[in-house]
DNA sequence: GTCTATATTATGATAGAC
DNA sequence: GTCTATCATAATATAGAC
């Protein structure tokens, strides 16, 4: 039945679709948009090149695709762990929600890679990042770090630097995990490292309330 | 007469030399080495395309020379710095070793993103930078780190998470100035802006020592 | 929708005049 | 040593068969 056909054939372009977006996330994070090409897309998604400009029109579509999926799975992540640490008092929720986002980070590097290949420089995609999708995130970062500041535990100083200066230390390692491992011959997506630079994390940044004494 | 003819022409073929050098670490730093266009890089430095492949006949050759310049230029702002902190105690010297450190970056953002734009995904020159110039300034900072640790004024923990945290949150704001100037509406190299940052960077990780009360 | 084939442009490197 | 002109290749995007 032509019913069938046209599910089936719906499914498959959805997959080439898919299949494009995470190749091109792969690549545009490790190259840069300009040092991404096409044709190594394609092949990584393993697809006919013709596919991409049938799909997306351009490389820069493509790009911004890639872009709305990684910062969409990044949403749905903090989503779930503001509802898992709702009930927990403003300190522990500060400390969970810091730790989620490095450990997301880790698994997901290419979220900062992106983010850092095309804020280097000026370029068209900088402002559309930043109004799409970094702006929402450094607002509530400048909440939670100010709530922690007014409830006693967190760093006071300018909510901008306070804002690069965790995402710095908290994404580094794994934006850079290519360089951790050539250096250190450890690969800083071993789960005994994540937990140790969370922790390191945690305890620089919003240590744990003193235990009262005796 | 032909020897300050000769001289003449060798000071001309070094400025060209220097003007490649200088172009090249600006469009390696902002667009990566595959991104980086020998024709741009000549155009930036006012000479022709194939002065390029004469004066260090291949791009990446260049992108090393570059490399090398901007890695000498750290190195001697560093020993200046040691010299200078000579005779404080250990607790003040790091502290103003970080301090020069960041303002370092802040005026020379090309050195981390040269730095990051090969460190992301593994390439020939990944290798080559670490062994020739990111190793040493790794153990550097390591025994730097053990060291206020054994006098009591630094943070405990690993000393490769430590590293890539102070890297991180020092450089940031530097090596994204583009993204910084664009989320905040200010230029992250304003000297106010500076000061805030390294005051916020040394309370972090190494606080001054406390005031004895009374 | 996907493919092969191709038009067009831009790239790194070279040749040769001056 | 520096330039203009060019080669050979690889890039993005498009055309057209199936």
């Amino acid at each position: 039945m032509s019913g069938e056909q046209d599910r089936s054939q719906q499914k498959r372009s959805e997959a080439t679709r898919a299949k494009l977006i995470a190749a091109g996330m792969e690549i545009f994070a490790a190259k840069g948009f300009e040092g991404a090409t096409t044709r190594a897309i394609a092949q990584k998604a393993q697809v006919a090149l013709a596919s991409l400009p049938y799909h997306f029109r351009t490389k820069e579509a493509l790009w911004k695709a890639a872009a709305n999926d990684i910062f969409g799975r990044f949403a749905e992540c903090m989503a779930l762990a503001r509802a898992k640490s709702k009930d927990l008092d403003s300190r522990e929720q500060t400390r969970f929600m810091l730790s989620e986002y490095i450990r997301f980070t880790a698994e997901h590097p290419e979220l900062l890679q992106i983010v850092l290949q095309e804020g280097i420089s000026p370029n068209p995609r900088t402002n559309w990042l930043v109004e799409n999708h970094i702006r929402p995130n450094f607002e509530y970062m400048k909440s939670e770090t100010t709530r922690a500041v007014a409830n006693g535990y967190g760093r006071s100083g300018r909510a901008d630097h306070l804002y690069y200066m965790i995402v710095g230390s908290s994404a580094l390692p794994y934006v850079m995990a290519n360089e951790f491992e050539c250096l250190t011959n450890r690969n800083s997506t071993d789960p005994d490292l994540i937990d140790a630079h969370v922790d390191a994390m945690l305890d620089l940044f919003y240590p744990p309330a003193e235990e009262p004494k005796g």
